[in-house]
DNA sequence: GTTATCATGTAAAGCGTTACATGATTGT
DNA sequence: ACAATCATGTAACGCTTTACATGATAAC
């Protein structure tokens, strides 16, 4: 009954959800919807379908393929889905750690020219748009189907797409804040 | 021109801002400011300091109590204050990786009875609730003060109260999308 | 007496990132 | 020719966390 990490748990659902997927393959969709909460690089999710297979949570299976290299695809297994589900079951342990570079800036930019700090703000401004851009092209996608696996991710989708509106409206007020008595 | 890590230049903006301070009084006002936005555990915070003082960004300096052990307190230097201005005009990198354990389970929560998907759910809301409620008392306390490190500060919790308000409305939307239609 | 606060540290473990490496196929 | 996609891996590094350790004073 060790504990594994979270991201373990992450990449096994991940094959639970999608299998007979590659990593390659796996690695896509993560970018496309675990990263958006719960980022898991390739070389760590590579690691992980290792360990998994190690531990017998997933099946490997080699693949021969004649347009494109072998590939090793992957299933979960019946203690696999058993792991999963006990996991799920688990609480969460107290808030996730959010890690906000222009806040940890923001907090200290009283040192900043307002120029500088000005740019900051936009800067940010820019990188939630095109997040929010991003997460609504995939709420579309998603709610063209009506599994319960693509509803899970519309409402992970939608968590994603209120917070960072509510992101931009600081923006907003930060700039106005500012705009009206700089330091 | 090493590169350090943003934790190294979020203790240095700290000690900068409470010169004078202690590693253990540091680690009190990170619990409430940084902890949101950038968290410093005090193992970290501790080494980061000695680190600090061997680069010469900081000096320590020993006073010795009565009351109390004897400890170290810490301001920064005029190379510290460079490098946190340099630190500070350099863009963040892009998005801070956000990690919510309660999106990562909902996002698998089609293989959760209902009634464990609406607990995940509501043990989010209490805890952003709570959360809420910290920054609100901070924010309080900071809007009282009118110097530009806690407008900053204001500022950061403010981004804090926002994002979290949008969650919250989130949970709703979700409990009500699970009441429709459960999985 | 026991809890809380003050105060600082060490050691181990491992998660996660970055860089490096390889090589076939398909399209322009 | 060159870039992009498919596909998997290794190695090194170091940040970060967790657990362990110590010990004084003050309050209830």
């Amino acid at each position: 009954m060790s504990e594994h990490p979270e991201t373990t748990y992450a990449v096994l659902g991940l094959v639970d959800k999608l299998p007979g997927s590659s990593g390659y393959e796996l690695a896509g969709v993560a970018a496309n919807s675990l990263a958006f909460f719960w980022p898991v690089s390739r070389t760590l999710l590579y690691r992980e379908l290792t360990r998994l297979s190690a531990m017998g949570w997933v099946e490997p299976t080699r693949v021969e393929q004649t347009h494109a290299p072998s590939k090793w695809t992957y299933r979960t297994t019946s203690d696999g889905q058993r792991a999963l589900s006990d996991w799920l079951a688990t609480p969460p342990d107290s808030a996730g750690s959010e890690r906000n570079p222009v806040l940890l800036r923001l907090f200290f930019s009283y040192r900043l020219p307002p120029e500088q700090a000005r740019s900051l703000l936009s800067g940010y401004r820019d990188r939630l748009e095109m997040q929010r851009d991003q997460l609504n092209a995939i709420s579309e996608k998603l709610s063209a189907t009506a599994t319960p696996q693509a509803r899970a991710g519309w409402l992970a989708a939608r968590h994603g797409v209120l917070t960072i509106e509510a992101a931009l409206l600081w923006v907003d007020e930060a700039e106005a804040f500012l705009a009206e008595a700089p330091w």
